[in-house]
DNA sequence: AATGAATGAGTTTTCATTCAT
DNA sequence: GATGAATGAAAACTCATTCAT
């Protein structure tokens, strides 16, 4: 009887990370209130009784999703170990795997901007999310310390509104990239428009943080 | 039964100015999917059927909305007079007032975002956005210039970049602003650190461009 | 004030059959339900509380568009003079005129369609439309008397029913040719077809009729 | 609560039919604009979303309900069984069963009405209808042959012209009974008024056909 | 006589969620 | 564990008709 049918493999985690795969792709491309549950089960190869037998409802869908992106570029940043190279050279890391990760990670700007929308609302139902980041700030002020101990950054920098503003100057190139192509007339996502979008942020962020020699 | 409440006296413009703000309202409340044609007819204080007597449908109310803020930015900005000021100053002045409209307008900052999850589908369809804001890159660039050849800024530097940066700054951190304080579990909303913000992206950019003495 | 406004011609006459002709393409078009008192207020070049004050409602509108065009084709059938003709000639001469009047007036077609489905309600709560059409009937049936005195026709021949088939004949071909065409894959509305039409109803009509020499 | 009731039985195929034939009756009462897809619902004893689930929208709902009445026509003409028959008493059978086939449904008629004020655009989409009436063409095609050969018929009579014929004859008739009756004052709705038109029909059609002995 | 803005009631369509198997 | 049919509530959108000018 069930030959023709399809695998149906009853393995639980399978179909667990096929859905919130699909919950992403889903999430990220519509926005939380234009994605569909039931795209969302056609896309994950299963069946939308199951969304709800493993999450109950589309907004703990949603978190899942929010939970899982951020484990994914938090892991993504644990291996970067900036302490082990020399501050500019370590803030340059720092820029060029924060561009790096936006521009293969466009799913995860567009569910941040989903969730901004939402005044941060499933984020901070959370547990996971959040104090992990603290290291992240720890590093980019010891960071900032030694640079400064070696005459090379200046003082008084606070690494939170650094880490902001690194964070920032890419996320919203790319975040904004159709809308900022539309009204300023300009492709902005070409190759070579993005080569000098990160020239132009690592001039912006050094040129800040440098002493004159 | 008072002259301020309901339209119903016959006036196309008021109607479709009412219908206008609510939509704003909706719109950047909710992202446009989010957003509920009933809301806006309650809000407006007219009913549905004339939001589709003015305006087509969803869509083309979106499209409107967006003109709306762009035009609304825009006559702002043409207002800043900055080619009146040294150059050092407009630079300031320029932060200050892309920091200051985005705190005054969050509906704006919304607004875009929301366009953003559509890959500005909607901003591309208007013919009334886009080309005027060359004339504020024209400027910016009239400025750099001017600054170069008084040997107070840095040369070789983009416009485009340099206000996509301007605005990444301010944009990154109030429309993040949910979502950062939550994950880095600091109020990043106080007025105190406002004005530490406003502090660093001033010193950002003008550290960035100012040559050493 | 006015200059720029249209024509406003304060015409009573002329505003009345305009509307009546626009209601009549807008009907034709889309039967009753799917026809737009807007589409009709437009297509009139009036507006539609005009159509209000004329005719109290969209039923009652229907109703003075079909009076017109059973008028329309009362007027012409009136100008056939079937009785100066012989008997054979005046039967083609019927059935030519009814063929040619179906084909050159689509209209006529789609509204009967129409009121069909609607059970001639519409028509039946007329009192102009109606008692006419005996005279039709009456002629035909001189006609046939007529034929058969001069040993042309047949006897026994329900002129009502002869008046039917004739009107089916041609009928069915032009009101159906959109189905006929599609369901049997042949193209019923070139000129040629036509031609092979009317020639096939009138043998049809004649080889019932005439008596074998 | 009991069987015959509402579905609920989670049984496709019976929904779906219970489905189909209330569309049936309701786009056939009310034409494809007056039809209304909550009453459609109702008579289904399902609900407006099953409408939608198993058919996406209105239109192809009126499509699936013409493609099913074709095939019902369809099927009955297939055991007529015409070419077992003598061709006189075939050619009484076709018009015969024509006549009541559209008597008996009634259906039938006013959703060709309907489709074809349409412009068959429903039809036209459809990959099912068609191809199967050309068989029934090509049958009367040989029965006018085997009647010519046998000197019976006259020779020369287009197959898809005669066809034609003998639908309009009564189509016309009963499609138009009401608009008739009202038009000529004479109910046509009585057994004797039917009786007749049968007859008469017959006498048409055999009276064109049969050469004169 | 003429105009077009305003409206309530309805109509199609959509959606998250639940239920029977 | 897995499936997809079933559903109520709500959403976008439409329509004939009326009202103020």
């Amino acid at each position: 009887m069930s030959e023709t049918s399809k695998p149906q493999t009853r393995n639980k985690e399978r179909t667990q990370s096929l859905i919130l795969a699909a919950a992403t792709e889903e999430f990220a491309e519509k926005g939380f209130a234009g994605a569909r549950i039931e795209k969302i089960a056609e896309r994950s190869g299963s069946n939308k009784r199951m969304l709800y037998y493993y999450y109950q409802n589309k907004e703990d869908l949603f978190l899942a999703v929010m939970e899982s992106a951020y484990k994914t570029i938090r892991d993504a940043e644990s291996e970067l170990h900036l302490l082990d190279l020399q501050p500019v050279e370590a803030i340059r890391r720092l820029i060029t795997f924060t561009w790096d990760y936006y521009l293969q990670h466009p799913e995860f700007l567009r569910l941040l901007n989903t969730e901004n929308l939402y005044h941060a609302e499933h984020i901070r139902r959370s547990k996971n999310i959040g104090f992990y980041n603290s290291k992240l700030i720890d590093t980019l002020n010891e960071i900032l310390i030694r640079g400064q101990s070696e005459k090379l950054f200046r003082g008084g920098v606070d690494p939170l509104q650094l880490y902001i503003s690194i964070a920032a100057l890419s996320y919203f190139y790319l975040s904004n990239n159709d809308t900022l192509s539309a009204v300023f007339g300009r492709d902005l996502n070409t190759p070579k428009a993005k080569v000098e979008r990160l020239q132009h942020m690592t001039d912006i962020v050094l040129g800040y943080l440098m002493l004159c020699s």
